[in-house]
DNA sequence: CGTGGCGTTGACCGGGATCAAGTAGAGTGG
DNA sequence: CCACTCTACTTGATCCCGGTCAACGCCACG
C-alpha cells in the first residue's frame, strides 16, 4: 500500500458519533490515512483483507464484478462512512471492490484492532449493528427490485437514492458527479438502456439535464415508478 | 397473535451459542413460543414490528413481495436461527414477510428487551454482528447474480445453497421439502422457467429427481454454472 | 490532423416472462 | 366407486424487454 498521510482529526471519530472520547487516542494510533486519486482502486475482490476502511473525504463506490467487464455497484460511501466492513467474520478475502470516485482520503484500521474495539466498545458495536441492519434492509429491497422491477423503476430508484444520499446543488441538481456507466452499474442495467430510459424520463418531464448533471423535476412521478402498482 | 405454548428449553439459548448462562432465566422470561402450521404466515411486510423471532423447530422462509403475485425468497431459516432481525433500528414496520414451510415452533422476543440485551451482552452483540456481516456478503452476491447471472446459474446456486444449508438425506437428496414455486422465488425466476432449467440440468446429468426431491449428481459441473467464466 | 475515448442512436436478437392449454393427482361429496 | 373440483405439474407458443453489436458524431489531446 502507498504511504500514509497525516491529517488532523483528533475530534472526529468514524461512524460512531457518540463513541467514547477516551478511545480517540487509541484509534488515532491504529489508524492510517491514505490519499486516493479519482478512479483509484482501493481494494479488489479476491485480494487478502486485513482491515476496514472509512471515508475521510471524498466518495467511494463499493462494487462487485461479473465476468470481465460487468459490475454491480452496491453502494456509495461518503464522508464518515465505513466500507470494507464485510471482512468481519469472513474468510480474509475481500468479496467486493472499492474505488474512489473523487480524490480524497480514506482511513484504514486493521481487523484485529477493529474487532478488539468492537468487543469492548459497546456503543460502537451497537451502532455498527444498527448500520448493518439498515444495510440489510436496503440490500433486500434492491434484490427484490433486481428480480422484479423493470429497468425504468430501478433507474428512478437509483436517482432518488442518490438525491437522498448526496443532496442537491443550489441549482437543484443531484450533487454527485457520476458517469453514465456508473449510474448504469448502480441500476443494474447496461449503459445504453439507462441512456434511453433517462431520455424517456426527460421526455415525460420527470428529469432535467445540464451537462451530465441530473435534476429531478417531478419527484412524485419518479417515486411512483418505484412502487409495485399491483 | 395466537397464544403462546410452553416448551422446555432452559438449556438452549438462541443464536449465541456461547452466550452467558446467567442470562438464560431472563431470556426465558421474555421469550414467547408460538406453534405455527405449515404455510402459516408469521408476519407480513408492512405490519407493525415489535419483536424478533427465532426458529425453535421447523423451517421458515423470509420473503419480500412484488405486486400481487410475485415474491423473492431472501433466505430460509432453520432451527436456532434468527429472523425478523432487520427491525433493529428500523421504522417499526416489517420490511419483509416470514412464512413457515414446516409445522414448528418459533420464539418471539420483543424489541425493547432484545435491544437491552444487545447493549449489555457483548458476546451476543458481537456474534450478531458477525452474523449480519455474513448475511450482507450473501446478499451482495445474490444481488450481483440477479443482475448478471443467467437463470440457469441462479438455479444451480440456489440448489447448492439448499444443499449446504439443509444437507442430504441418506439417499443423497437435498433434505428439504420445497415447492417448485418456492424454488423459483428463491432463484428469482418464474415457475415455468425454473421447471425447464431443471429439466435441462437433468438431461445434462447434473441432477436427479425422485418425486419432488432433488439430488445433485454432478456437483462440480453445477458449481461451474455459478462462476463467471469471463 | 489522426486517433482514441465517450456520448448517442439505430438494428437486431435472444433469454426468459407471459399466456394458454392439457395432464395428473388429491381430496370431497354424492 | 365415480364424477368433480382444485391445485400443482408439464409443455408449447408467443411476445417483448433489454442486452448486444455496430456505426457515427463529437471533442480533447498528442
Amino acid at each position: 500500500m502507498k504511504k500514509a498521510v497525516v491529517i488532523d482529526d483528533a475530534e472526529s471519530c468514524f461512524l460512531c458519533k457518540n463513541c467514547i472520547k477516551e478511545w480517540i487516542p487509541a484509534i488515532l494510533a491504529h489508524k492510517k490515512n491514505y490519499k486516493v486519486k479519482k478512479g483509484e482502486l482501493i481494494f479488489k475482490e479476491g485480494s487478502p483483507a486485513n482491515g476496514i476502511f472509512f471515508v475521510h473525504t471524498g466518495i467511494v463506490k463499493v462494487h462487485k464484478r461479473w465476468g470481465a467487464d460487468k459490475e454491480l455497484i452496491l453502494r456509495f460511501a461518503k464522508e464518515g462512512v465505513i466500507f470494507g466492513h464485510r471482512v468481519l467474520g469472513g474468510n480474509g478475502i475481500y468479496a467486493i471492490s472499492a474505488t474512489a470516485l473523487q480524490p480524497g482520503i480514506v482511513s484504514y484500521v486493521d481487523t484485529a484492532f477493529f474487532e478488539a474495539t468492537l468487543k469492548v466498545n459497546t456503543d460502537f458495536a451497537y451502532n455498527l449493528l444498527m448500520f448493518f441492519a439498515e444495510e440489510l434492509r436496503v440490500s433486500e429491497r434492491k434484490m427484490r427490485n433486481l428480480a422484479h422491477m423493470p429497468v425504468k423503476g430501478r433507474v428512478a430508484e437509483a436517482l432518488i437514492m442518490l438525491k437522498d444520499q448526496f443532496g442537491l446543488t443550489k441549482d437543484g441538481f443531484i450533487d454527485i458527479e457520476l458517469s453514465r456507466q456508473d449510474l448504469a452499474s448502480f441500476s443494474g442495467a447496461t449503459y445504453e438502456t439507462v441512456f434511453r430510459v433517462i431520455n424517456e424520463l426527460i421526455q415525460e418531464g420527470l428529469l432535467t439535464l445540464s451537462g451530465k448533471s441530473i435534476a429531478i423535476s417531478n419527484y412524485d412521478k419518479l417515486l411512483k415508478l418505484t412502487e409495485d402498482i399491483a
